[in-house]
DNA sequence: CTACGTGCAAAAAGTTTGCAATCGC
DNA sequence: GCGATTGCAAACTTTTTGCACGTAG
């Protein structure tokens, strides 16, 4: 269970630290193959799903769409997300709202929350 | 395009409409069945599909699951989820936070938002 | 009666797995 | 050299679609 430090697990994250907004698989992929061009989806499955279950990675999940994911560095510095409906794409947004133990039901135990706000970012909205 | 009522469209309401929370299209599945013996898996996807697109039921995603869904009606009552990692299951909290403004980059125009606490239900803690 | 909605089976889309060849250490 | 990692293809899972039949209006 050793780790090996691969030049498709470098892009991969390289991807990710670049990007500085949650990635599809899929997106991850096609930015991954322009460093390294024969790398197999496979890979990026296996290398994501690695990386989020040793916590590197965060999941955001979009409705009617796959996930999407992040650096967990970029995740632990709190933040939240902003989802364009018009072009399609997840944006971090810095700030974070407090006060929500006040929501929370009795005998439930607050871990950690997600907000994601939805809207049209400054590009799409007719601004 | 007209619409028309039948056995099957009322049990998938009828299912939403008792289950008070977010429930996914095989739970909704099995529950529908239970009305409707015969009922077609490819019949509860339609429906909800278009259930959907006419805003008469809202979508919930929860990272590395499929979707949940729940009546509009519900969700226009503001209100927000509370998704156990232990059990799984999502819950309906109410309440919702202000100010989320502020957390608006500029140029965005704000829609909507969705705010999920996770962590352990009531009957998940260790209290 | 007309044509929308259903159930079934096949197809498509998204994700995981088996395996031989490769490459890091 | 050894064994983790990769790429490809096949297996799976989840969701959508094509079609003939049943049924609401």
């Amino acid at each position: 269970m050793e780790s090996r430090r691969t030049r498709q697990q470098d892009a991969i994250e390289a991807v990710l630290a670049d990007a500085g907004r949650p990635m599809s698989v899929q997106e991850v992929f096609s930015a991954a193959a322009a460093t390294v061009p024969g790398i197999g989806l496979s890979t990026v499955y296996r290398t994501i799903r690695k990386l989020a279950e040793q916590g590197e990675i965060a999941a955001v999940a979009v409705p009617g769409q796959p996930d999407r994911y992040e650096l967990a560095h970029v995740a632990a510095t709190h933040h939240h997300h902003f989802h364009c409906t018009a072009c399609d794409r997840v944006f971090d947004i810095r700030g974070c709202v407090g006060g929500l133990d006040r929501l929370l039901p009795s005998g439930f135990e607050l871990h950690g929350h997600e907000l994601t706000l939805v809207g049209a970012c400054d590009h799409c909205s007719g601004t």
